[in-house]
RNA sequence: GGGAGCAUAGCUCAGCUGGGAGAGCACAUGCCUUACAAGCAUGGGGUCACAGGUUCGAGCCCUGUUGUUCCCACCA
């Protein structure tokens, strides 16, 4: 078998990859012999190119799959995209633009058109990426959040929490995005600390009496204040509470009220209140009765009921009412303030609070079982700590607002009559008003959150609502899913409610979370800083392989990694240093099956090698088993370059290039089989490459994707062999060692005399102390050899060695080397000491500059004395 | 305001249940030794942030300190 020096990915991996497709692994059929395990793949937005994120998501998946898979069971790994309601419709919004349309212009229908017509043209490119990769899912189940049968579950969760009184709707101040027109959930405010200033305000006294001072942060909102709070315990205050003040540049009476809420010691201990524009605001007003204005529009334009403002923009507004309070002596102060401002996670505008009728969901029942599920451990965390985070957030939840101004998603399935105004919800279209049968009736236009459909990600794709259907009842629920740990409470906790909900059971037992993916100096990658790593282009340079293994290798669970390319070059290395290995293997192979000799015909490093790798079987096993990715794939690796390149292999050579056939037999088939067994291990690392070789050597069954997974085996323990040959090894690194010392070339070999009590431990391995240690003679003795005094000699704890230093050392050469450095040496170190000795250096240099020149005085001088000393000692033997 | 992570070689990071201080890259020296120069051999380099404690024994467990990153939280 002729192969190339270098390992080729780009010949192999897309071959390799059709092979698999063609031959039906990836497709998993539900099959009662064998165990599910079930992972869904968290769905890239339809819009999104493959991101050095995805990859590593998929990595992980794809090694836990490829495991479970050659350990026997079912494993499927379903795939998918999700329609990401803000983010596409923005991205088809942009691109109408760029032909000045906007969606208005269409009309929902037609812009709805466009958007499909978006997704049918780049919805399937993401996952085409993911091939790229190795990934191997079950595509033939790939789902899409808005595909039919999807919708038609999504409405029926609508529906049915609805009728359970878990979704309603209702009024609230909701975050509102002026700039995507559209409310957004908690989870969707990102709150950035920002640079702002406290205003203080005097509000003055109706009966003239005086005045009060409020302190604000966004002065533009008293343009619908409808109150003034104090603390009911706040002496200075105490007797004005009832009173009323006017609100300036309004020119209207607002009351004062007692509420808890204020707090003394803040500001001035007066808080204007603006029930519609601020949450706590709000509550008070409940409390208080207050009248409840809305002042801005959807697009943050100061509306109608704000008087000489109407129509600007909400900065605008606020830098004129600051310039008009001032004006007309209502300013009293003006104090810094950072502010916690939230922003839209989508286009990092600032985000208001505004009082909206839009739909949520009840939270409080729904955590109960989300918490329960978690604490029992029915669902764990890896690692653990994201445990607390969840629970903490999950005891803490509010209410949802699951409801979008947008047109690209769920439509809410709930109809207004005009004539009745009764509400109609329904899991078939209406078609009249359930209540007084008018057909005059017009549909809720907002659609759902995109992470309301993603929610029910696990289930629908095993089926639900057909809860019968054969696939539910095997593979869900689902066994881990592995996700950043960035969309906890966007992703996992709602579709750990979600499923507890609507399945009665939690939608996996494990959440492998990972961190993220940073540049080289620790920074998010993102498109304004233009620092983002191309999967596609590293797998194009180094190879899917290698790509993996440096998301895979270094890494922990629940931790950011820097991506450093140099990594990939190093992965891609190793993956060479593999396939060389098995060429070498390959090249002197006679045997044409793949058969263990006789335990008799085994050496002692055979059965070191051997023993070796069935502990590398356990502990991979193990490190898998808990998820160790990191760990379990740094093994391998170590093994195969370690023990197995750079140990075994050299120990064979002594066998296959020998005249023995018996013994040359046995170390290829040792050889081969130890290979065969490392490329199973490394597979679910490095797919491709192992494939690849794997159907280059004698091999049982189809392929090595189905192959079995390695057990570890009582029968090839071998811990005697294993410590003889440490003892071995020990010996050959201490000659190597004082070989190095004495600057010996490999070409020059000695006698090397082993003086030992136990002979028996090297007298196996004299043939390849000879070729590793460059001894052209070995012999093991009992005491030390003649004229051993004078030899090299070097220690372990079992042996001594020595090795005649005239057969190492040609002496005249090694004078004249010494010599020559030496003369070298002095000429530097003269012209130091010139530099030292002349005054102006030593009054103008900078005092770095003369240090560093003492130090390499000193260095020199160091050097000088050893070329002295090694003189010496040459010239006494 | 609450919570969490991180701090180990020049750089980036592993170190799983407390007993060997490690890897990759970089560096130095010597090697084209018929698998591999994308390689081989050898080497230099670390107070495991700091201070206490538990233990026969601590990078690992406990307490505190410092630095740093992140998450959560309605103080106007």
């Amino acid at each position: 078998m002729e192969l190339p020096k270098t390992y080729e990915p780009k010949d192999v991996e897309s071959r390799l990859y059709q092979f698999w497709m063609d031959k039906g692994y990836f497709q998993t059929k539900r099959d009662p012999k064998k165990k599910p395990f079930t992972i869904v793949m968290p769905p890239p937005n339809v819009t999104g190119q493959l991101h050095i994120g995805h990859a590593m998501d998929a990595a992980m998946q794809d090694v836990l799959i490829r495991f479970k898979r050659m350990q026997g069971y079912a494993a499927l790994w379903i795939p998918g995209v999700d329609h990401a309601g803000i983010a596409t419709q923005i991205r088809v919004e942009e691109e109408l633009r760029k032909q000045g349309i906007s969606r208005h212009d269409l009309g929902r229908e037609k812009f709805l058109e466009k958007v499909w017509q978006w997704k049918n043209l780049y919805g399937n490119r993401i996952l085409e990426q993911q091939k790229k990769l190795g990934a191997s899912c079950d595509w033939e189940r790939s789902r899409f959040t808005m595909d039919e049968g999807y919708s038609n579950a999504v409405r029926e969760v609508f529906v049915k929490f609805y009728e359970q009184g878990l979704i309603y709707k209702g009024s609230r101040i909701i975050n509102w995005c002026p700039n995507c027109v559209t409310a957004l959930s908690d989870t969707e405010v990102e709150y950035v600390d920002k640079p702002g200033n406290l205003w203080h305000i005097r509000y003055p006294l109706a009966d003239g009496s005086g005045a009060v001072v409020v302190a604000t942060t966004r002065p533009e909102t008293m343009l619908g204040d409808s109150g003034v709070c104090v603390n009911p315990n706040d002496d200075r205050y105490r007797a004005l509470v009832g009173k009323k003040v006017i609100l300036p540049l309004v020119n209207k009476e607002i009351p004062i009220v007692a509420d808890e809420y204020a707090q003394m010691e803040f500001g001035t201990g007066c808080v204007k209140m603006t029930p519609a524009h601020d949450p706590n605001d709000f509550e008070v007003g409940l409390r208080h009765n207050l009248e409840v204005i809305r002042v801005l529009d959807d697009h943050g334009v100061v509306n109608e009921l704000g008087g000489a403002y109407q129509g600007m923009d909400r900065y605008d507004a606020r830098k004129k009412i600051v310039a008009d309070l001032e004006a007309q002596g209502y300013l009293v102060e003006i104090e810094q303030h950072n502010h916690n401002v939230g922003t839209c996670y989508r286009c990092h505008k600032d985000v208001e609070p505004i009082i909206s009728a839009q739909w949520f969901v009840k939270m409080a029942p729904l955590a109960q079982d989300a918490l329960r599920v978690v604490q029992e451990g029915q669902t764990k965390f890896v690692p653990d700590r994201f445990t607390k985070t969840y629970s903490n957030w999950m005891e803490n939840v509010r209410d949802w607002c699951i409801s979008r101004q947008l047109w690209w998603g769920h439509q809410i399935p709930a109809w207004y009559c005009d004539d009745c105004g009764h509400m109609t919800v329904s899991r078939e279209d209406a078609v009249c008003c359930e209540k007084c049968a008018s057909l005059r009736i017009r549909r809720d236009e907002d659609v759902l959150d995109t992470w309301f459909s993603s929610a029910l990600w696990p289930f629908v794709l095993q089926g639900w609502p057909d809860t019968e259907s054969e696939d539910y009842r095997y593979f869900y629920p689902t066994d881990v899913l592995v996700t950043g740990y960035d969309i906890i409470f966007f992703w996992v906790a709602r579709m750990v409610f979600s499923a507890c909900a609507h399945t009665g059971r939690t939608p996996f037992h494990t959440v492998l979370l990972h961190g993220l993916i940073r540049d080289d100096k620790g920074r998010k990658m993102s498109k304004s800083l233009n620092n983002g790593i191309d999967p596609l282009e590293m797998i194009d340079r180094f190879g899917s392989d290698a790509l993996r293994m440096n998301m895979i290798t270094s890494n922990s669970p629940g931790n950011d990694m820097r991506f450093h390319v140099e990594r990939c070059e190093a992965m891609r290395n190793f993956a060479n240093k593999l396939w060389n290995a098995s060429r070498y293997v390959m090249m002197n192979l006679s045997v044409t099956e793949n058969a263990l000799p006789q335990v008799a015909a085994l050496e002692p490093a055979d059965k070191w090698i051997l023993s070796k790798l069935n502990t590398l079987i356990a502990e991979v096993t193990e490190n898998l088993d808990k998820y160790e990715l990191g760990i379990a794939v740094q093994k391998v690796y170590d093994f195969i370059w370690d023990s197995y390149c750079d140990w075994y292999i050299e120990l064979t050579k002594a066998r296959l290039y020998g005249e023995n056939e018996q013994e040359k037999t046995t170390a290829q088939k040792v050889l081969l089989y130890v290979l065969e067994q490392i490329l199973r291990l490394m597979h679910p690392f490095m797919p491709f490459i192992t494939e690849e070789i794997w159907q280059a050597i004698p091999h049982e069954g189809e392929a090595l994707i189905v192959a079995q997974w390695p057990k570890y085996d009582e029968s090839l323990c071998f811990a005697q062999e294993e410590s003889q040959m440490e003892s071995v090894m020990h010996a050959i690194r201490a000659v190597r060692n004082r070989r190095a010392e004495l600057n010996v070339p490999p070409s020059k070999k000695s006698t090397l005399y082993i003086v030992t009590k136990k002979p028996a431990l090297f007298a196996s391995g004299t043939a390849f102390i000879s070729r590793l240690a460059y001894a052209d003679e070995v012999l093991i003795c009992e005491s030390e050899p003649q004229g051993y005094a004078s030899m090299a000699s070097c220690v372990t704890h079992d042996a001594a060695l020595y090795m005649p230093m005239n057969q190492l050392i040609d002496f005249e050469k090694e004078l004249a080397r010494i010599a020559k450095e030496t003369e070298k040496a002095s000429k530097a170190l003269a012209a130091i000491h010139g530099k030292l000795g002349n005054a102006g250096f030593l009054a103008k240099a900078p005092e770095a500059v003369v240090e560093a020149e003492k130090e390499k005085a000193a260095k020199l001088e160091g050097l000088l004395a050893q070329l002295a000393e090694s003189e010496a000692r040459l010239k006494t033997l």
